[in-house]
DNA sequence: CGTATGATTGTTTCT
DNA sequence: AGAAACAATCATACG
């Protein structure tokens, strides 16, 4: 068995699933984006197919379904998903190591900022 | 070392 | 243009 890092990390989040705290304002002035989520990747191919089987289902109704669905597929099923979002990651790795790079660096360089 | 958090990602539809 | 359900994430910071 894999090393689960503690599952008590995880526990936590059940306990907050209570609440949805919604993603607000920034703290870095480049924060360096973080990867999408597997989630991401598996809507963007069945947002089609949700749609063409509930073509009257709205906003609300297709989340629900698109997530209820994402839970029934299979390991398998999400494994190409979640590869789509390890490979993804890899990228954003790329941009904290600049992000994390630069930063010490004053170099400066002037220029580069924030706002453009 | 282990933990908790926070920030983010993309879709859809609506006004 | 933004908002919100839906889900994952997972990298980072901190003592």
């Amino acid at each position: 068995m894999p090393k689960e890092t503690t599952k008590a990390t995880r526990r936590k989040a059940a306990d907050k699933a209570e609440k949805a705290p919604k993603a607000k304002a920034k703290k870095d002035p480049k924060a360096p984006k973080r990867p999408l989520s597997a989630y991401m990747f598996f809507s963007q191919d069945w947002r089609e197919r949700i749609k063409a089987e509930n073509p009257d289902a709205g906003f609300g109704e297709i989340g629900k379904l698109l997530g209820a669905k994402w839970k029934e597929l299979d390991e398998s099923e999400k494994k190409p998903y979640v590869e789509q979002a390890a490979r993804d990651k890899q990228r954003a790795e790329a941009e904290k190591t600049e992000y994390d790079g630069k930063k010490g660096d004053s170099a400066g360089s002037g220029g580069d900022d924030d706002d453009e």
